[in-house]
DNA sequence: AAATACCTTTGCGATTTATGCACAAATAAG
DNA sequence: CTTATTTGTGCATAAATCGCAAAGGTATTT
C-alpha cells in the first residue's frame, strides 16, 4: 500500500467503474490498471473490487480503502501544494544588512516587496559586523566591497559611489567647493577610528588627489555623520547608499561630481546560501532588489 | 511526491537527524537513504534539509513536509489495519440457507459466532428457492444436494440423512413400526407436490424397499410437516436438519433406524463466490460452521 | 443462434527504475 | 596531524514496471 499510484489507480476505477475506462484517461495499458489494483490486492490480501466481466463494484473492504484512499490521496496533493508553495513564495525571510542599507532599504523598497508577495514575512537583522550567514539562519545577506565566502551565491545589486555632499543651507553659507582643493576651506567631518580617516582621495582623469579633510566634527557611525551633515555641521564624505533618501529629497547635495572619489566604487552583494535548491522566497527577493535598484540605483 | 517509501525515509530522518543511522535502522545503504531525500528535493524543487556534514537540521519547507507526511503515513498504516481488518473479522456477512436450516442455525451456532467475532454483522435470506449468490450479493449460501454453479467454491459442512419419525405421543398410541412394511399401516404424513411423493424407500441390505405411504394430512412446507408430526398425527419422512431441534429435544422420534432411508444421504455444503481473497468473515464463518456441526452433525 | 464488440487478465520481452558497493569530499574528535 | 565518521556520486547489477499479444468471458447485435 506504498504505491500511491495504485491508490490512485484504485481511487479513478472506482469513480468510473471501469478498468479501460481508467487505462484511456491515464493514457496506460488496460492490463496495467489490472495488474495495479491486484498487487494491491494481493499485498492487503483483500478482494477490492467484485469483478464480472462486464461490470465493476467495490466490495466492502474496497469502499473502506477507496473513502481513505480519497482523503489521503488529496492530503498528499495539497501538501505538494504546500511545499512547493503552489509557485508562490512564502515564509520567514532572515535578511542580514548593514544599519544603513537597511535603513533604506526598509524605507524605500521593503513595502513595496512584502505587499507583492503576502506570503512572505520578513526578519531584519540590521548590525555592521559580519556574520555567518548559515550559522545564523540568515537567508540573504547584503554586502559590500570584497566577499570572502566563496561557498555562498552572490549577486551583485549596484555599484556603490562615495560621494562628498552637504546641506544646501551649508552649501549657501559657505560656498560650493569646486575642486578638492576647495575642501582645506571647508568643515569635513570625519571619522575618527578608521586609519587614514581624513585623506580624502579624488581622481582627476588619470591623476590622484588626496586631500587632508578637516573640520570641528567628528563622528562614529554612518547615521551620526548624516544627521550632522544634515544639520549643516559640513561635508561628508560616504558611500551614496547611505544617504539614499536624503539625496533623493534634496536634503543633501553632492559636490564635486567631477572628481570621482577613489576608489571610484565598490560592488553592491545580496549573497544566500549556495544550495542545490533556492527558495522561492529567496530568488524573488534578489529579483526584486535587483529590479527596484537598477534605476534609481545608489546614486 | 508519489514515493511513500521517500517520505517514512524523510520523516525518519527527520527525527533521527542522521542519513546512516536511519540507513541503518532500515538496513539499506547510507546511499540509498541520501538519494532517497535529494529526489525528493528535486521532484518538488525545494531544499529540505540544510545539511552540514555533520548535522542535519529541517528547512522550513522540510519542516512544513515532516509534519504532513507523518500524518499521512499515520493514516496509510491506519487504512491498512483497517482494510486487512488487522486480522480480525468484520463486516456485514450475507447468508442465505433453506428456511429450515436457517431456523436451526439461528437456534443453535449463530448466536455464538456473533458473540465470538463482535466485528460481524449478519443478514440471513432465509427461502427455499436457489438464488444466484453474486447477484445477490450472498457471502455464503447453504445448499443441499447437488451443486450446480462450479463458479463457486463449496465446503461440504456434513450429510443429511432422510429420517422417518413421528411424536412420542403418537407411537405409543399406534405403536412404533418395526419395519418399513410396518409403515402401510400407519398414519404416515406427506408432500403432495412432489412427484412420487407418497413412495418410500429404504435399503435393507443390498435390498431396495419401496413402500407407498398413505395418510390422511398432506402438508406443503417442511415447517407445516413437522407441525403436524409435532401434533400427533402422524409418520413424516424428512431430512433430519429440518428438525435438529425437535430430535434434540425428544420432541420427535426416529423409527426404522436400521432401514435407512434411499437414497441414504445428501451432503449439505456451504457455498460462497470464488474469489481470490475470501473475506475473513466469510473464512471464519465457515470455519466456525464446520467446527459446531462436526459432532452434533444433523442427526 | 451465431457473430460481434468490448472488457479483464496473464505471460513474456523490453525498458525503466532502484539498489548496493566503492570511492571521494568534508568535518568533527582525539 | 591523524583518525573516524558522514554525506554524496558513478557505475554495474538487480528488481520492478510497462506495453503487447493472446485468451477467456459477457453482453449486444444481426
Amino acid at each position: 500500500m506504498d504505491n500511491i499510484l495504485a491508490l490512485r489507480t484504485l481511487v479513478r476505477v472506482a469513480d468510473s467503474g471501469s478498468f479501460s475506462e481508467v487505462a484511456r484517461q491515464m493514457a496506460v495499458a488496460p492490463s496495467s490498471v489490472s495488474r495495479q489494483v491486484k498487487d494491491l490486492e494481493n499485498e492487503l490480501g483483500v478482494q477490492l473490487f467484485k469483478r464480472t466481466t462486464r461490470k465493476l463494484s467495490l466490495t466492502e473492504a474496497g469502499q473502506l480503502l477507496y473513502e481513505r484512499a480519497e482523503r489521503i490521496l488529496l492530503e498528499l496533493d495539497e501538501t505538494r501544494l504546500a511545499v512547493t508553495e503552489g509557485g508562490a513564495p512564502s515564509g520567514t525571510l532572515k535578511v542580514t544588512a548593514p544599519t544603513a542599507i537597511a535603513r533604506e532599504l526598509l524605507i524605500s523598497v521593503l513595502p513595496e516587496f512584502l505587499q507583492t508577495y503576502p506570503g512572505v514575512q520578513m526578519v531584519m537583522l540590521a548590525n555592521d559586523y559580519v556574520l555567518d550567514i548559515v550559522e545564523a539562519g540568515v537567508d540573504v545577506a547584503i554586502r559590500v566591497g570584497r566577499l570572502s565566502d566563496s561557498s555562498l551565491k552572490a549577486r551583485k545589486l549596484g555599484d556603490s559611489k562615495r560621494v562628498i555632499c552637504a546641506s544646501p543651507e551649508y552649501l549657501k553659507k559657505h560656498g560650493i567647493p569646486k575642486h578638492p582643493k576647495d575642501l582645506e576651506n571647508h568643515n569635513c567631518l570625519t571619522f575618527r577610528d578608521q586609519p587614514g580617516f581624513n585623506i580624502w582621495q579624488f581622481k582627476d582623469g588619470k591623476e590622484t588627489i588626496k586631500v587632508k579633510a578637516t573640520g570641528n566634527f567628528f563622528a562614529r557611525g554612518s547615521d551620526a555623520m548624516t544627521a550632522a551633515a544634515l544639520a549643516g555641521l559640513g561635508l561628508i564624505s560616504m558611500p551614496d547608499w547611505n544617504m539614499g533618501v536624503e539625496l533623493k529629497n534634496k536634503q543633501l547635495k553632492v559636490v564635486l561630481v567631477d572628481y570621482p572619489v577613489s576608489p571610484p566604487t565598490s560592488p553592491v552583494w545580496a549573497i544566500h546560501a549556495h544550495q542545490r535548491h533556492v527558495p522561492a522566497k529567496v530568488r524573488v527577493f534578489i529579483d526584486f532588489l535587483v529590479g527596484k535598484l537598477a534605476h534609481e540605483n545608489f546614486s
